[in-house]
DNA sequence: TATGTTGTTTAGTGATCAATAATCAACATA
DNA sequence: TATGTTGATTATTGATCACTAAACAACATA
């Protein structure tokens, strides 16, 4: 997992490494994604409309298209960019843990940061994202699906330098869990600390058990 | 909290009390509210249409719209009836628990079920219901956000008999946010084993501080 | 039977959906 | 300057959205 923020190259005409002919483009693409991740993030997939995208982003649809070649493309790409960028947990926080709890402190404090910080909208797209939706879009929610399995994946690895393997998969599960609905109580209007008070619980829970 | 199910009596011309003139209804109001419920729950608000529900229910538009008002208004009969049947977490069910820990795990093996029940569909409808939406239903998610709300006061109530009001609060948040992953996590596919291994990990947590 | 009430039907409403056809404009290279 | 490439624009596609106007049908009561 990249702990490295995609902090991307503000490059005039978006990001071509050769000079290939052709008209130049006329917007910012990593500006459009960041729009797209606002909107996505606030309203979900079904939220947004196309007209949406592009009135905000300031383009006409044939060149989003052009770019990203649908919408679901342009979601995508949007997570991609989200799972590098503001939506990025960096496990590797944990590299200074004393202890199973105190990495489960720390991923589980991190989270609520990325759910609460002022600039992001409240919540986690990938935590929430997609979890009901249309027929027509359920290969997109497989997608979203596949990236909440990924999350539980990492967290999983990075616990299990902390106990057992047959014990880190139960809990990662269990932390996982903890996230979204610390992602859903965000959106609802929780507190950073009322979040906080459910981190302390379960960092309470693990320490009478892993602490020596 | 109701602890009753609520199984609605089958009358065949939908439930009034007194005759009262006019045309007798030609379906029946709780099995359209069922129908609609299995599709909202399924594919969500913004994920279900107008003519999805009236071909499922085997109605004309204005028939719909003459029983329950509008499309939020019958999402909002399907969530009354959501919240009082297949999704009532009866919390008299800690009657008979021995603790808190015992209160806890038998509040979550309750969640867990609702969730993975056969003749559901997977998740809870409440949890993850409209957690994004376009702006035009802000006040439909509003209205699933204080059902949220009422669910963690009543976990909280609950809870208060077995530990003092400051803890209870916070621990019933954390009931919650694990409740939440679990909807999350049934809709991806996790198995009942799978669910009942974070229910495990939260009890023992609670076990160690709360038994004497 | 006549009348009022209420739910039914068919057939639409204008608005919006994601996506595109046709054409024009801006670049690199020959 | 001429040509090829590529993204820009305007305008629009058919489909679908939530919702309803108008007329008909089934009941209770007078």
């Amino acid at each position: 997992m990249l702990s490295i923020c995609c902090l991307v190259i503000d490059m005039k005409h978006t990001l071509d490494d050769k000079p290939r002919g052709g008209r130049p483009w006329s917007f910012d693409r990593d500006k459009a994604l960041h729009m797209a991740m606002t909107l996505f993030w606030r309203h979900g997939y079904e939220g947004v409309s196309l007209a949406d995208l592009t009135k905000a982003i300031g383009v006409a649809p044939p060149s989003l298209y052009a770019a990203f070649g649908s919408k679901a493309g342009l979601y995508k790409s949007v997570l991609d960019r989200y799972e590098a960028g503001a939506g990025h947990l960096d496990v590797e926080i944990t590299n200074s843990a004393g202890g199973l709890p105190d990495a489960v402190k720390l991923l589980l404090e991190a989270a609520v940061a990325i759910a609460t910080r002022r600039e992001n909208e409240r919540g986690c797209m990938v935590s929430t994202g997609l979890i009901t939706c249309h027929p027509d879009n359920d290969e997109l929610a497989r997608d979203l699906a596949m990236r909440r399995e990924k999350s539980l994946q990492q967290l999983a690895d990075v616990l299990a330098r902390f106990a057992c393997g047959e014990k880190t998969r139960r809990i990662a599960r269990h932390v996982l869990s903890v996230m979204q609905g610390i992602s859903i109580q965000a959106r609802d209007g929780a507190t950073v600390e009322e979040l906080h008070e459910i981190v302390d619980e379960v960092v309470w829970g693990l320490k009478e058990r892993f602490d020596a």
